[in-house]
This record gives C-alpha cells, structure tokens and sequence, in this order.
DNA sequence: ACCTCACATAGATATTTATCTATGTATTAT
DNA sequence: ATAATACATAGATAAATATCTATGTGAGGT
C-alpha cells in the first residue's frame, strides 16, 4: 500500500511550525509540563494546547497526565520511524513507486 | 542563532504535501523530467510546476533545463543538512534550547 | 515565419491552519 | 463548599495553501 505517505505526511504538517519545532527540541532533552513550556513562548495557553494537540495525535508527543499537570515528552520510537521513513524516501531503492504506474495514494 | 528553526521550517513545509513526499521519492531514484513526473500523477501541469517550485524553492530539488526539457533531481547534500537538523532535535543534547530563556525566533 | 511542445506565471477559489478570546473541566488547597 | 490552578475545547478570524483555468514564454521543428 501507499498510505505510508498519508500516514507520515502527517509528521511532516505536525513540524512546519517554528513553534511546535521548537517544542520538539525542548522535549528532547526530557519530559517537561506545559506549564513549563508555555514560559518558554510568546504564545496564549490555548495555542500552545493547540500545538501539543497537535504533536500528540500524530503520534510525535506522548502526554502523561499527573494531578493537574500534563507532562509532555517525545516519542523516540516514532521519531525514529519518521527518520526511517525519510530515508526510505531519499535513497535509490529498489521497489521506488518510480516503477510504478500513476501516483494515486489518498490526495484529499 | 535560533534562525536554523526557520531555515528548516521551509523544508517540512515543502514535505507536507503527499504529492510533494511522492515526487522526492520518486526523484530518489535519479533525476527525471517534469512531463515524465506529470504522467505519474493525477493533477494538473501547472499544479506540479507550483509543487516543483516549492521543492526547488526550500534547496531540496535541483532543476536543470535542456532544451524544451526541465530536469529535476535531488540534492542530496541539502537532504542531508536536514536529516542532520532533525536528528539534532530529536536527541538530548548539551547546547538545547530548553536550557535558554523565552523562545522568541522568528514567528510570523 | 509559423506552429507545437514543455513549462512557468497569473488570478481565482475552496480548504486548511495559527492565533486569539471566552469558557468548560478536572484537580488541589483552604 | 469555595477558590485557585492547569489544561482543554469552542468559536471567530486572518493568513497560508492546493488546486484549477487561462495565458505567457522560450525552444525546436517544418
């Protein structure tokens, strides 16, 4: 099948943001609240909620609610699954959708 | 300075598009004409000449012409730059942003 | 000179998206 | 019970984007 690309087309849209590029490195170094990173940004708590919504649902982002906090951290099997992809699609390979016929995976 | 997030913003932009991951896929395999390009896909001429612009726009496509002909490539040496920044990101590091104060790099 | 082919550009439109304010929902503290 | 804190959701809006049709441009062929 070719939903590979829908399926990582979404990680791709979930880091065009400066912002949300940014929460990506923050989160590398470790699990941090939203609190905690929402002192980091110029930005309205809502937006930030946005962001991580974001990360989140598509997969980037893991989020742990404890009390009142939620703690954010990164997905390192996922980041390494989106790095994986993005070689797949960079390096000559064999079986290439060049060889293929039309492209026709699930645009709109 | 913190203007690597915007430089490389441009390049998940340019990748968020599941017509745009199929052509650098594609491309991986060695360079390729716009009209051949255009047999593999169900959109419009024009609508993959503004795709092609935005992939030659951000560095990660090269376009050579050749008489009547438009030949596209990847460049390799910029989709390693930024596999280099994602893995920068991606992994805990001594210089991270998380240890700055407010983030405040070029938004809007 | 004229036509055709390959591609780019212009302009229009519908959809997506980033952000805000206002409000809702848990959870903890008093 | 009440208040405060941390976060999510709803709704509005301005900006960006993907696509189309129509047209321009430049190179080759006759």
């Amino acid at each position: 099948m070719n939903d590979k690309y829908t399926e990582n087309v979404g990680l791709f849209k979930a880091l065009s943001d400066t912002n949300r590029l940014m929460i990506v490195d923050i989160l590398s170094c470790g699990e941090l609240c939203a609190c905690k990173l929402l002192e980091k940004f110029n930005i309205t708590q809502p937006t930030l909620s946005h962001h991580m919504k974001i990360l989140c649902d598509c997969g980037l982002v893991c989020g742990r609610k404890e009390g009142k906090w939620m703690y954010y951290s990164l997905n390192s099997e996922k980041v390494q699954d989106f790095k994986n992809f993005l070689c797949a699609i960079t390096i000559d390979k064999e079986d290439c959708i060049c060889k293929e016929g039309v492209c026709n995976c699930g645009n709109q």
